[in-house]
DNA sequence: CGGAATCTTGAAAGTGTTCAAATCAAGTGG
DNA sequence: CCACTTGATTTGAACACTTTCAAGATTCCG
């Protein structure tokens, strides 16, 4: 577990990293901040709910998804230190979330109030631009995923992500990967299968 | 074709829908983005330059791709009135594209310069609100897209296009919407023979 | 009119899914 | 610490959907 002076360190760096904040703009912004741990098998939201909040992640491992008619779950991210999880739509538009957010492993995070996000931007116009960022970052990524999802095949695809979320493959079940890629639990399997004969 | 002081107004209407601009405000914006016109054919980018410009498109089809090593074209966005179209990669990175933009319709088109942009969100900074508000909406609708290339059939996406985009499916060619879906252009056709026979 | 691009159609092959059952792993309560 | 329950992963066989390749029909434009 870590404390909470490390994690608004994190969350400093992650800001910095894109923003030039100086000490006092910082404090600001880290006032509005405020930690919070949760728990395995904690849902941060719920479908239906309205989504509140945006977490950023210091620890632990949290995942969004939905799930359609026919009860199978589709996974649209994971989060681990250093990412940010909420629901985008739900939050700007303030309607029902269609999507949950889990927790799978004991986490911290730092997590703001939108209306505090709001008043946030106004006090910190950088803070604007390192959210921009952010969603302009997310959108290439998306349409990266988008592009495979269309062009790969199932192991294409699942090195790819083993690739690219070394981390995270060590993190969460496989079923969930499998609903992240896009696959069923048993293609995945295979996918492996086949992969170590090599 | 359109004249240019009312695709101006078109951009007007679309900013002030997500952010309420004075008079002096839109004055400035205004002055930052420039008329250009395009011809059929023409390419607004290709693969390998750095992509330095956003368009708002007045009248006209536009459409963004990349292709892969096997030559097959992988549609990443039509734009039509009333939408932006840009290399948003490239664009921040200031990164050699990977994609091309090009022209399938004669179109009139207000663009702004990365730079010109860049200053532009400094003197109106509700500007940087509009375009993390664009930004989150696209990113919304890019990870619906993904969602439904994963959840459903050929023929499901191919109507969900169609309520979706009713002004696209006319205005461009049948495989290149099967791009998009990411069909080849049999598999589209044979759909849609299917959909008739209804 | 003629050539090029686009769309359609067919048959065979490929890729991933479904459903059902077996195996494996982890956590719980006795 | 073991037996039991529950969830996760693996395996098999039949099936469904989409692609590929090849060829023919249609449409568009110069």
């Amino acid at each position: 577990m870590m404390n909470e002076a490390t994690i608004y360190e994190l969350l400093r760096t992650h800001i910095c990293e894109r923003v030039q904040l100086t000490e006092s703009e910082w404090a600001i912004v880290k006032a509005y901040y405020h930690f919070q741990s949760y728990k395995k098998h904690q849902f941060v939201l719920q479908e239906g709910q309205i989504c509140k909040h945006i977490l950023f992640v210091g620890n632990g491992v949290l995942r969004s998804y939905n799930s359609d008619e026919k009860g199978h779950e589709h996974t649209l991210q994971f989060a681990i230190r250093n990412w940010l999880i909420t629901d985008i739509q739900s939050l700007v538009n303030s309607a029902p979330s269609k999507i949950f957010i889990e927790v799978l492993q004991d986490a911290g995070v730092l997590q703001i109030d939108v209306k505090h996000n709001d008043q946030m931007l106004k006090e910190v116009p950088k803070m604007e631009t390192y959210f921009r960022l952010l969603s302009q970052n997310n959108m290439a990524a998306t349409q990266q995923r988008l592009n495979s999802t269309i062009t790969l095949t199932a192991e294409e695809r699942y090195r790819e992500f083993i690739l690219r979320y070394p981390d995270i493959v060590q993190q969460v079940p496989q079923h969930m990967i499998a609903s992240y890629l896009g696959l069923t639990p048993e293609t995945l399997s295979r996918v492996r299968k086949q992969m170590a004969k090599k």
